[in-house]
DNA sequence: GTTGTTGCAAATCGTTTGCAATGAT
DNA sequence: ATCATTGCAAACGATTTGCAACAAC
């Protein structure tokens, strides 16, 4: 149980893939990016590394409607899940009141505001009617 | 493309599970309680009739910390999750402001708001001090 | 009779685990 | 030398799909 985590370059790896992060991973998009520092990587690993890096609460798991992602676990914020290109991306600030919906009797101890939508990139070109002639 | 739906058995079974639920299910729970409704109904089935109805927009897919989870598309509301039981929870109410959080040029179509914690139940259960000689 | 639907089993996807080899300490 | 960590491949659980039998129309 006492375990004595090493320092090893696949940790390294995903580490760094993490904070050259601007926003949540995929476990796949993790695993592109970290083979960059750490070629041999194996997937499994890079699993491994996010289970530790989540218990040791370096890294958070979001849910998303594009499945599970991870990032490094940073000042309160929440996400915008873009449904056309499917990226994930964070946005500041945060909404009042979240605390006093719950119902009567039930603790509230974290919560979670996902917006979903076009991006910038994709609202522009999907929209383009204003730029048509 | 122009399919024309047939009314079955293990369509109302599962139509049904969804109409007798408090709240989101997962695809194992609606399998569970429509099999009282259509014995012979297999899993493969339900997922076939949870994406038809979820592409007729009378189901909706409900992300969270337990799992995906599916529940009939109904006035627009969020969720509790209780952290103990793994059970999810409607709650009612909605909080301001959230549309306006997204950065310029993008698009909000949906939000999604969820509430992490322990149900009323549970909260009890954990601190039973109050209740302690 | 036509054709959408079913249950099954096999296939697939993302994730986890057993294990012998490897590498950090 | 010790023992945490690795990559691989097998195992796993959840979801999907191919297909022949079936049932709604």
């Amino acid at each position: 149980m006492a375990a004595k985590p090493r320092n090893t370059e696949q940790k390294r790896a995903v580490c760094r893939a993490f904070e050259e992060a601007d926003g949540p991973l995929s476990a796949q998009l993790v695993w592109e990016r970290a083979k960059a520092f750490a070629p041999s990587l194996g997937i499994a690993t890079v699993y491994r590394c996010i289970k530790e890096l989540i218990a040791q609460d370096e890294v958070q798991l979001v849910e998303s409607p594009i499945g599970p992602m991870y990032e490094r676990s940073p000042r309160h914020h929440h996400h915008f899940f873009c449904s056309s290109c499917q990226r994930a991306f964070c946005i500041a600030g945060c909404v009042p009141g979240w605390k006093s919906l719950a119902p009567q009797g039930f603790k509230v101890l974290s919560h979670e505001l996902s917006l979903s939508g076009l991006c910038a990139d994709c609202a522009q070109a999907t929209t383009p009617e204003k730029n048509a002639p």
